[in-house]
DNA sequence: GAGGCGATCGTCGGGATATTTT
DNA sequence: ACAAAATATCCCGACGATCGCC
């Protein structure tokens, strides 16, 4: 695997191709240039516990968080990182919901139907939508309970929720 | 910028359709993918520590500025120090937007298409526009966030901005 | 586009807090 | 009735761009 450099918006366009759940950048772009696919193993088996939060480690120490300037923004790319780091586990995990409304989906209007001005939003680099029409507890609440059932161990949580 | 992994033959296929030297795979992409263009910023690395700076306190020193008797001429001679003091961290600072609104781009047209009368200006010395329809608030702000992503120290930032 | 500038006021997004539900 | 959790209204500050003033 080799890693490239893109522009946000080639990203965006990327992504908001995806066909399916997990699906990879490199499955994404053949289809659209057309090439002869390459099996790619369906991404599916969890994680090495080792290696598990790499990329949210990353993320952490980068500072990336600490630039954005508002909890919306910040909650938005845990969830894009979390995605990345594990899509199998995100879409076992994604199911969470409150007393109405439900979290996460995969597409704008499923969010909307579970409550009012629930405020969607897309997860970047995922199929994913989330709601944002929350306090800041909920945020770290949605985040807490997300990370948990996606298997990661109880400090890294506190640190990435906290970080919001 | 974003990064994403693809894989060693997709890579190849990539790189082998550079059209010249020094190509982003953003830029190759696009062109594949039939995308509109969107420049590149070179990317930069932060400029010495000592020297960021030396020609904007020469600005400030020479009353160049004082001499101006428009908002808009000292905001628009601000930028173009700025860009010739460090180019390439302007590049990548100059990223920065409003709600709707790109502030920075390498064409007027680029500004024109986000939002309505922009009133967009060339910078001068410089490949750069930026929009030139806002208060004076909203000017000292636009400088006072590109001078921070440039790096610049606090008190500088604060006395150039106030200068406008 | 072509008169230039930018204050003023309309609009929008973030998210704390009041309200509702369990 | 009380507390805890979840929802979503609504206030505030930030942003946009019209339009009045020179």
């Amino acid at each position: 695997m080799k890693t490239i450099e893109v522009d946000e918006e080639l990203y965006r366009y990327i992504a908001s191709n995806t066909r399916h759940i997990g699906e990879s950048a490199s499955d994404i772009l053949r289809r659209l240039l057309k090439l002869e696919s390459q099996k790619t193993e369906p991404s599916a088996e969890p994680a090495p516990a080792g290696v598990q939060g790499e990329g949210v480690r990353r993320m952490l120490d980068a500072g990336t968080l600490a630039a954005q300037d508002s909890a919306i923004e910040r909650f938005m790319t845990i969830l894009s990182v979390l995605y990345r780091d594990n899509p199998a586990a995100f879409a076992q995990a994604s199911d969470i919901k409150g007393r109405k409304r439900i979290y996460f989906a995969d597409s704008e209007a499923a969010l909307l139907a579970a409550g009012n001005t629930t405020k969607p939003r897309a997860i970047d680099g995922s199929p994913y939508w989330v709601i944002t029409n929350t306090n800041t507890g909920r945020k770290r609440n949605i985040v807490t309970q997300l990370m948990a059932a996606m298997g990661y161990a109880h400090g890294l949580i506190e640190r990435v929720s906290q970080s919001i």
